[in-house]
DNA sequence: CCCTTGACTATCT
DNA sequence: GAGATAGCCAAGG
């Protein structure tokens, strides 16, 4: 057995757990949050091993945009979660705090 | 042991 | 901003 991969994997749980809701961390966050800094790749192989369901899909690149391919039922899935959560996108973007202050987008969509 | 594979990232062009 | 490139690192063949 792999004493790595199972500490490895609860603790990836844990703080996969413990993302509110409406808001997302990216894969390199919570494998640095879980102890293991540059382990990014190995987040998502640590969610798909998860036995308990979890919030998988409030983890997203490091550049707020979804991990999977766009057009995949996986990506749709993902998005719809999200939105469901008041998550607003801007296009493939994520925008979490409105961090860029283009309230234009908000109010008028993506590009116009 | 070598090679390939990722739901990844940072850094150039 | 889109590509290419190079690190990254456990796992599985």
């Amino acid at each position: 057995m792999s004493r790595f991969r199972d500490k490895f994997d609860h603790r990836v749980w844990n703080v996969v757990a413990a993302i509110p809701s409406g808001q997302v961390m990216g894969y390199g966050e919570v494998a640095k949050a879980a102890g293991f800094p540059r382990y990014s790749r190995m987040v998502s192989a640590a969610l798909g091993r998860s036995p308990e369901p979890l919030p998988w899909f409030r983890v997203v690149r490091s550049n707020r945009t979804l991990a999977f391919d766009p057009g995949s039922d996986s990506y749709r899935e993902q998005a719809q979660l999200l939105k469901q959560e008041g998550v607003r996108f801007d296009g493939v973007k994520i925008i979490e705090a409105e961090t860029d202050n283009s309230l234009d987008r908000i109010l008028w969509g993506p590009q116009e």
